[in-house]
DNA sequence: TGTTATTTAATCGCGCGCGATTTATTTTAC
DNA sequence: GTAAAATAAATCGCGCGCGATTAAATAACA
């Protein structure tokens, strides 16, 4: 391989992992201000987000949907619950499950946070369509990621 | 506003942001054995690849292209120096700044670290025509969103 | 039935990532 | 020339995020 091939593959601004990366620390800061409103982390958001979507859900479920860890979520569950926005009980039905459930102040704040979407996508200064776009590439792309893990 | 257009707003998968966070972390998963047999977490591998485009870089230069605060990088490049990869030195001509260079040793890192971004790409299941246009979409909607921050 | 395998959370250790602060140095303004 | 402002790293505290491990409950099966 010659030195200017070797050069093209090393270089920062061609990693779309990179793009990614730095993507997702820009949303983590045009979030933090907005968040701060609602007492939230973007990944305590996001949890709030599926609870909005599904009450009473166990840490499994919610993690198959955030594509996180119990390790992740249990700590980050116990910091929803001390500030009284979910509570966490055993499920009598399956006691190894733990199932998360909203307070009344946890489905109050989803009133509040509906009007944080909108600002977000107007400070990515994209078009709906491109937000679109983008949105369905990116999850294809996750999707077969995360299925190559799964061989055999 | 309806209850149809309520349940709209925060649903999880029209969430760009989301596509991002999780699309990063299916980009972890993808690296990490490519990386543990560099000996390198994700983000030490992003300051070696621009060290390798442009050695001896002070520690701010670093945090400018890769978006991060010195906070992170400190500690981070501690560790690149404690596994020989690195050196640290204060620049004679501003005592203020730290110079960071490659070791012999981490520049021979660099052929094999040539390996790895065919693999990724390889493992995201896109064209490359597909991934050239993500790439710019995602850096351009990034140096937006970047750029948001630094009204007045 | 009883034993083994699987599933579910929780725990622990480590490495980010950042805001806020501190220390040292250099620049600027007066 | 000195005081004030700006700049660069480093430090600290906190919240992820995960791999590895553990403990408890359930499922599978001989």
């Amino acid at each position: 391989m010659d030195n200017s091939s070797k050069d093209d593959l090393l270089q920062l601004e061609k990693f779309l992992c990179f793009s990614i990366y730095s993507a997702g620390h820009a949303f983590n800061r045009v979030y933090k201000p907005l968040l701060d409103n609602l007492g939230l982390t973007y990944p305590q958001y996001l949890v709030m987000v599926t609870l909005w979507q599904e009450d009473n859900q166990s840490v499994r479920s919610i993690g198959a949907k955030l594509y996180l860890e119990s390790s992740t979520l249990t700590p980050l569950l116990k910091r929803l619950e001390a500030n009284g926005l979910v509570s966490r009980k055993r499920d009598p039905e399956d006691e190894r499950s733990v199932r998360v459930s909203l307070t009344e102040a946890g489905k109050d704040l989803r009133n509040k946070a509906e009007e944080v979407p909108p600002c977000i996508l107007d400070a990515t200064g994209l078009d709906i369509e491109t937000a679109k776009r983008l949105n369905r590439d990116l999850r294809t792309m996750r999707d077969q990621m995360e299925a190559g893990g799964q061989k055999i």
